[in-house]
DNA sequence: GCCCCATCTGAGATCGATTGCGATGGCTAA
DNA sequence: TTAGCCATCGCAATCGATCTCAGATGGGGC
């Protein structure tokens, strides 16, 4: 192998000279153009093929306006950590790389933090894409609708608020957290706590549900109360252990995400209480971890896998002009052992 | 709020002509550059800042022959399906994203799946980013090996092979395994099984400290033992199934890594034999997961913020245009359940 | 009043690939 | 022989920002 490499990457006008033709013609011939001779084009490309020439994508880029890149958006305004760990995130970021791979696009990651003054104005701005997806609403629902107002290619994992105007991709929350509560309430629990933040739109949309469900069963003894937490687990974990500290009573807690729950588990755990027998617990999300949790736990399946999928594809057709509705899939409760359900009836079997 | 936004997104000649001047000096501007006066200087980012212009990153890439971001590649030449769901990589990805992002640098994911005909040479000379990290060798080391001795910038996790030319950042996997199995060894487990591909380089380094932990304890009845699995859940899974099927003898299992680990102890248990009683276990990677496994996993920690801090560094340092060397970095048995060892005195308590 | 220098600004080349349009040459048909 | 046509190919403009170099401007010193 004695192949001799330039210091300086080969341009295309290199091979030209190599194969003395301009490099029109080579630019023709690796794109397959009819318009060189058959001979010469095969040529050429062994000839691109040995030197180990490769299009420079910038300037592909440049001429051509696209950039054949989507940018995928995490604005993590309710964390007060930084590092990008939540399972949630990591195993929605795997699906979308599966699906934007897939058709032939690189993925361009983008961790949001504070301060974040119009992130999403400049990253349309700079061009770097030719589609966003923004996973998790977080504290940007303003800057969404902002923005969506002048550029289409632009899909939200996340709840789906009223008047609404940008294109969002997620379960139905409130239906989730309907069911999760109910089932709860189903199984006797009759002071259940909600833990989470209710200001971020998804989190919000799970409140609602939690409400709802106390509304419906309006008995004497029902009791609904909420506990503030962010998404993180320490502060959830802060947050559960706090609440148990103050002498608050309960005998359930609805964690707005999985890592909540987890957490909250720990804590009454720590505190000497034992899941389910004195407190049940139900989360959201039904992340990898959830089914083997000690004990397993109860939660909202979101499915990842088909969200990313929807998400792409609302995407890619908002790329090409269309001009997508937003999707609701359905959320479907898993009874496991936290809960102290039967797995097969949720939110009828009474004891 | 009556802004009027163009169709056509602003280009800096447009801002140029809204502030009568020359792109040049609009250029400057923005750059902050002293040789264009402060008053006109501060007057022309007012304008760019209130119609939202914001620079075209691909033709600032083009002329400044660089693009601010980084290429994480992760080579899937040994799974058999495609999904980008390990939860191994996924860790990795979020702080690598953590690291690569504070440095204000973009993070382009790039998730390689057979056929894999010399994507790492396509990769560099496409010229998307301005350094690769490669995460896991997978069945790429002379892929690697080749682009090494053009290309510097490029830095890969995983295990440090002899006469090996390019950089990379792992932990002792040999040290690490001889751990594991001497911890097993010393609980009395007499017939461990390794289950893994160690044809994977890392894999074959931890298998290296397998046969060595075997050789050292040099007793009668010891008797190594390799059952190749690949790397996802499903096939290790379905590997130790068959192994048990087939009326193989064994009281301990050495897991490639923790997904393997896992899905062993779900083989195991399906089998209805018990972890630890009949069989322990060891993993390795310590993935979030292991401790909350059921039994919680024993298992080799490798500290990844630690190990994409490293890499993150090491690369900077190559695009700086230094030489770094390869690091390793000690790897940690974690004692838990699975392996029925008590957890302050990993390998030296006997029963 | 003149010259020089410091300070600022703009024209134009450049990064590397794509593509409309015109040029070239060979070949057929009148 | 010449017009006409088709198959190929190259010139040059273009994408949008950066930066060199040269030119413009104005103020101050003599």
């Amino acid at each position: 192998m004695n192949k001799k490499r330039r210091e300086t990457p080969a341009r295309m006008s290199d091979i030209a000279r190599l194969a003395g033709v301009s490099a029109s013609t080579v630019s023709r011939a690796l794109a397959g153009s009819p318009l060189v001779a058959a001979a010469k084009r095969e040529e050429i490309r062994r000839l691109a093929r040995e030197r180990g020439y490769v299009i420079n994508s910038t300037a592909r880029n440049l001429r051509l306006q696209r950039t054949q890149a989507i940018s995928v958006a995490i604005p993590l305004g309710h964390e007060t950590s930084q590092p990008l760990t939540d399972p949630f995130f990591t195993e929605m970021l795997g699906h979308l790389a599966d699906c934007i791979t897939q058709r032939g696009y690189g993925m361009f990651l983008q961790k949001i933090v504070p301060p974040m003054d119009d992130w999403l104005l400049r990253l349309i701005g700079s061009h770097k894409s030719d589609g966003i997806v923004v996973v998790g609403q977080s504290t940007e629902h303003a800057a969404l609708e902002e923005a969506a107002a002048s550029y289409k290619p632009l899909v939200v994992w996340g709840g789906h608020l009223p008047r609404q105007s940008y294109c969002t991709v997620g379960t139905d929350n409130v239906a989730g957290a309907l069911a999760a509560v109910e089932h709860l309430i189903g199984l006797g629990r009759r002071r259940i706590i909600f833990l989470g933040d209710p200001s971020v739109p998804e989190i919000g949309l799970r409140y609602e549900g939690y409400r709802l469900a106390h509304k419906r069963a309006d008995r004497v003894g029902l009791q609904p109360h909420i506990v503030p937490a962010h998404l993180t687990a320490d502060t959830a974990y802060e947050a559960m252990r706090a609440f148990i500290g103050s002498a608050g009573s309960f005998d359930a807690v609805f964690g707005a995400s999985d890592v909540i729950a987890l957490s909250a588990v720990r804590a009454i755990t720590a505190a000497g209480m034992s899941v389910p027998r004195d407190v049940a617990v139900v989360g959201y999300d039904d992340i990898a971890f959830a089914a083997h949790g000690n004990p397993p736990l109860t939660t909202v399946r979101q499915d990842l896998q088909r969200g990313a999928h929807m998400l792409v594809d609302l995407l890619f057709r908002r790329m090409g002009g269309e001009d997508t509705p937003s999707a609701t899939m359905p959320a479907e409760l898993i009874v496991r052992e936290s809960s102290g359900g039967r797995s097969d009836l949720p939110g009828v079997n009474r004891p």
